[in-house]
RNA sequence: GGAAUCAUAGCUCAGCUGGGAGAGCAUCUGCCUUACAAGCAGAGGGUCAUAGGUUCGAGUCCUAUUGGUUCCACCA
């Protein structure tokens, strides 16, 4: 039994009892299956501290399209979820809601701090799935994983374990990024740099040793690590330099004799030409103390203030002894110059404090072997990036890779599996199910695991295999693995989809997706980026609670090309929110006309040109569809069902077969039932393919519309026909259409108003038109506000008051009597007799082009041909009709 | 410094292997036509940034220029 609908689409009344049934009934779950082929994506897993923002809806609508798609095509369709412990982002986000319960991270202790850690995710952890449960996103949460669970953790150490033997993961002592708030190393890509910075040269003068009265100068925008300099660098060629280079400087302050070497690094051009050199503070510096063999003075502790090799500048914070030193250097008459200049200053990409380049052992992965083949999959075509410019983005930070320091000192997170004897620091690195209880080397009893902890993202990093069951073979994992698509956006690139590439490609032999798919930020109205600090971010909630999920997801998909940004407009939700309800509507009117009972399945020869043009057109759309889906272009595939859906549909069709479903007579019973047939079966197509990017709708009317289906989301996909492709009927609709426009333009444009019925007389000399319209005179009459429709040869019986439209191969005359603004009618056929005539210059160019007709394809030839022709008859009917009115 | 990307209607954007310029919103006009006023019917509005080039043919390909955005590098 059908049930009616509701005249107005009210989402909150179904979505959560969808999701529940859908849920309830397995429908997201999926199985290896050796009768279907699989089609995988996995989540990229969301903070357990996060909120929903608007780019996980963007994102995880887009993966849901493609996984609702491919699961009503037939494939078993897993699309595997799960959560992030994001190591840093948490652990800020714990230690401050410590802080506010007066609680200190370092009482704690670490046992402690981890207990707390723990009871925030159990409590915050289901918070974002819950959120995107709200998306209507069909993810197996049957496999619901978590980066730091058993099965995660375990394969994080096994990766560790087997790069470490391989000699990839090292200790070393090098200088790294240091957050002196977050009082951890960073990695390269975590340091971001403030552009633009308004900042000082301080040009500084250190005397030479020896020479009474001769100074070097050298600039630096942090005067404070001068307290750390180990020599002075000039460019081996400088000449200015030449007899100095070998002779000491005195380092003023500290008073320090430091080495003058020579050192291709410095550019001659810049600043003075001579550079000091603070090896532990410095990247560059760094490099050029290894190569002259400088020793490395450390001059900060951890939270950035001056340490003991700081002298009287011990315990002043990093900015507070710079300014103290500035002036001691500018009293000493040392300082030469400050010069205003701007900067870029690298900060933490999580608090935005200024990073301090520091020397510290830590943890490496060596990345110039791992990286190789993840370039090699790129080339190998094993890899593509959709849109592939993103390629290049890919392959340039590839091909330019340095070391990643994948240690923190963190707490939360997964603590480094390598262990160190107390008594002979003899270091062992296994599995905790290998730990070391004694020492191998002297047989101390006892080993201390080492205390940091490994970057959030080198378990995100094994994300697509570490779900499936690796490093155990298991069933899922080779069935489900490689996956088929990535779905993130482009500032995550470097951050993961990297990592996940050379990670698979290590561990698994095989790369873990074919495509990545990328798309961009949604920004405000304004173009700028949602944010915590401007406010401006628009909640996805708020927007569902307003206008339904479907409008939401809708919203972020349409008009939008893959890689792209895009703003967001409530004005464009509300449009999404009035298609839904067209949608609605179309469909409740075609269950408020249906019978009750079955509709029985039409003869071939009971449908009408009308219905075998549709069909046609769902057809064709459902391969268009597909195509676009299948290219990623999902923002042209819903383009194309919402057109089909709105215009062709709801705007023609419904309206051509009005007629037929009022009639009540016997002998309209059959093109009732037709059109009755027709209107179902198209719709619940278009519903199918309308599905994966508005599931909650389409699901309810689909249930509504077909009571025997339990679900649309397992029903078959539409496929293309070539049989259901009827060209005559097509062509003949365009006839149609294109004359119900037309007499609809004349009477707009002579004010006639719409209550007011005319006769219409379609004048043809072909007599396979005269039957077009003649056939579906009954069809069209209604929509182009006819009294009565006669179909001719000739004028016979025109009157010279009608006015006239030309459409190819016919002229319709509508004689409007007392209506008809002569003046207006012949302004309006002048308009047109020029436009034809403008159309026409521009074939007859064309054609009389000879090497278009040489060179061209002979289609488009034919076609041009084909539309000059009927441009000439029609310019013909024109010119006849005005010369007519004279 | 290197690279990418964008520039199309008043606004926001589509336009995918080159073949007669599109959508939504906004504006104007007329309609409460028994699915829908969250609607229907119509209209106006673009030298597709500029200059060259390739081609029978360029919004689409190439080069340069201008302007905007982003990423990478980070010379102290």
């Amino acid at each position: 039994m059908r049930k009616e609908l509701d005249k107005t689409y009210d989402p909150k009344q179904i979505e959560d009892r969808l999701y529940k049934k859908w849920e309830d009934n397995g429908y997201f779950h999926a199985e290896p299956n050796p009768n279907k082929k699989p089609f995988t994506i996995i989540m990229p897993p969301p903070n357990i501290t996060g909120q929903l923002h608007m780019g996980h809806a963007l994102d995880n609508t887009m993966q849901d399209i493609l996984i609702r798609s491919k699961r009503m095509q037939g494939y078993e369709a897993l699309w595997q979820p799960g959560t992030d412990h994001a190591a840093i982002a948490t652990e800020v986000k714990i230690i401050k809601a410590l802080k506010e319960q007066g609680i200190d991270k370092a009482s704690l202790g670490r046992e402690g701090f981890l207990e707390k850690a723990w009871e925030w995710k159990a409590e915050y952890g289901g918070r974002i799935v819950k959120q995107l449960k709200k998306m209507g996103v069909s993810a197996d949460w049957e496999r619901e994983r978590f980066t730091m669970d058993e099965g995660c953790s375990k394969a994080v150490e096994q990766v560790f374990v087997n790069l470490y033997n391989k000699g990839y993961i090292y200790k070393g002592k090098r200088i790294i990024n240091w957050c002196p708030v977050c009082k951890t190393t960073i990695s390269d890509a975590e340091v971001e740099y403030d552009e633009g910075q308004a900042g000082h040269f301080w040009h500084i003068k250190y005397p030479i040793a020896g020479e009474e009265g001769r100074f070097i100068e050298v600039a630096t925008t942090r005067p404070e690590t001068m307290l750390g300099d180990e020599a002075i660098a000039v460019h081996p060629d400088d000449d200015r330099y030449k007899d100095i280079v070998g002779k000491k400087a005195i380092l003023p302050i500290v008073n320090k004799e430091i080495p003058i070497v020579a050192d291709e690094y410095v550019d001659k051009e810049f600043g003075t030409g001579a550079v000091k050199i603070t090896p532990a503070h410095d990247p560059n510096d760094f490099e050029v103390g290894k190569r002259h063999d400088l020793p490395i003075t450390n001059i900060m502790n951890d939270d950035a203030t001056i340490n003991e090799n700081g002298g009287k500048f011990c315990g002043m914070d990093r900015f507070e002894a710079r300014d103290a030193i500035v002036k001691e250097l500018d009293e000493m008459g040392l300082l030469v110059s400050i010069e205003e200049i701007t900067h870029n200053v690298g900060t933490h990409d999580r608090c935005g404090a200024n990073v301090e380049p520091m020397v510290k052992p830590q943890w490496f992965v060596a990345m110039q072997e791992l990286a190789k083949p993840a370039i090699e999959a790129l080339k190998k075509d094993e890899l593509a990036f959709v849109p592939d410019r993103f390629n290049k983005t890919y392959l340039h930070w590839l091909e330019n890779i340095r070391d990643w320091c994948i240690s923190r000192q963190l707490w939360w997170g997964h603590r480094i599996p390598a262990y160190y004897c107390p008594e002979c620091g003899e270091m062992v690195v296994a599995t905790s199910e290998n730990a070391p209880h004694t020492c191998p080397k002297c047989g101390h009893e006892g080993m201390n695991q080492d205390e940091d902890s490994l970057d959030t993202w080198f378990s995100s990093a094994l994300w697509p295999f570490s779900t499936l069951g690796w490093p155990e073979e298991t069933e899922d994992l080779k069935y489900f693995y490689p996956t088929d698509v990535l779905v993130t956006g482009y500032d995550i690139i470097f951050f993961w989809v990297v990592r996940m590439v050379f990670s698979g490609i290590e561990h698994t032999g095989k790369t873990p997706f074919n495509k990545v798919l990328i798309h961009g930020l949604v920004r405000d109205s304004q173009g700028r980026k949602m944010s915590k600090s401007l406010g401006n971010g628009i909640d996805p909630l708020e927007v569902i609670d307003k206008y339904g999920a479907d409008a939401l997801r809708l919203t972020l998909i349409t008009g939008n090309a893959p890689g792209n940004d895009m703003r967001f407009y409530w004005d464009r939700v509300e449009a999404s929110r009035n298609f839904a309800n067209k949608v609605w509507n179309a469909s409740r009117f075609i269950m408020m006309n249906l019978p009750e009972g079955e509709l029985t399945k039409p003869n071939a020869d009971e449908f009408t040109t009308t219905d075998k043009w549709i069909i046609s057109r769902i057809n064709t759309v459902a391969k268009e569809t597909t195509e676009a889906l299948d290219k990623f272009e999902l923002g042209i595939a819903v383009q194309k069902v919402y057109d089909f859906i709105w215009d062709e549909f709801c705007d023609w069709y419904i309206e051509f077969v009005k007629p037929r479903i009022y009639d009540k007579t016997e002998e309209g019973a059959a093109s009732k039932n037709a059109a009755l047939w027709t209107l179902t079966s198209v719709l619940s197509d278009a519903l199918k393919l309308l599905h994966p990017y508005m599931p909650f709708i389409t699901e309810e009317i689909f249930c509504a519309l077909c009571p025997e289906e339990e679900t649309i989301m397992t029903a078959e996909w539409p496929k293309y026909d070539e049989g259901k492709n009827d060209p005559t009927s097509e062509k003949a609709m365009q006839r149609v259409m294109a004359l119900v426009k037309e007499v609809r333009n004349v009477r707009t444009g002579m004010n006639v108003p719409p209550s007011k019925k005319a006769s219409l007389i379609v004048v043809s000399s072909d007599e396979n038109v005269r039957d077009i319209y003649e056939e579906l005179a009954g069809i069209y009459s209604n929509l182009a506000s006819a009294s009565d429709v006669k179909v001719q040869a000739d004028k016979t019986g025109v009157t010279n008051d009608a006015v006239s439209a030309v459409v190819p191969d016919a002229t319709v005359y509508i004689p409007l009597e007392e209506l008809v603004d002569l003046k207006k009618e012949r302004e309006r056929l002048e308009k047109e007799e020029k436009r034809l005539q403008g159309e026409l210059k521009r074939s007859n160019g064309m054609l009389s082009n000879a090497r278009f007709l040489e060179k061209a394809p002979k289609e488009k030839v034919q076609e041009e041909k084909d539309k000059l022709a009927d441009y000439e008859k029609m310019l013909a009917d024109v010119q006849k009709r005005l010369s007519e009115m004279k």
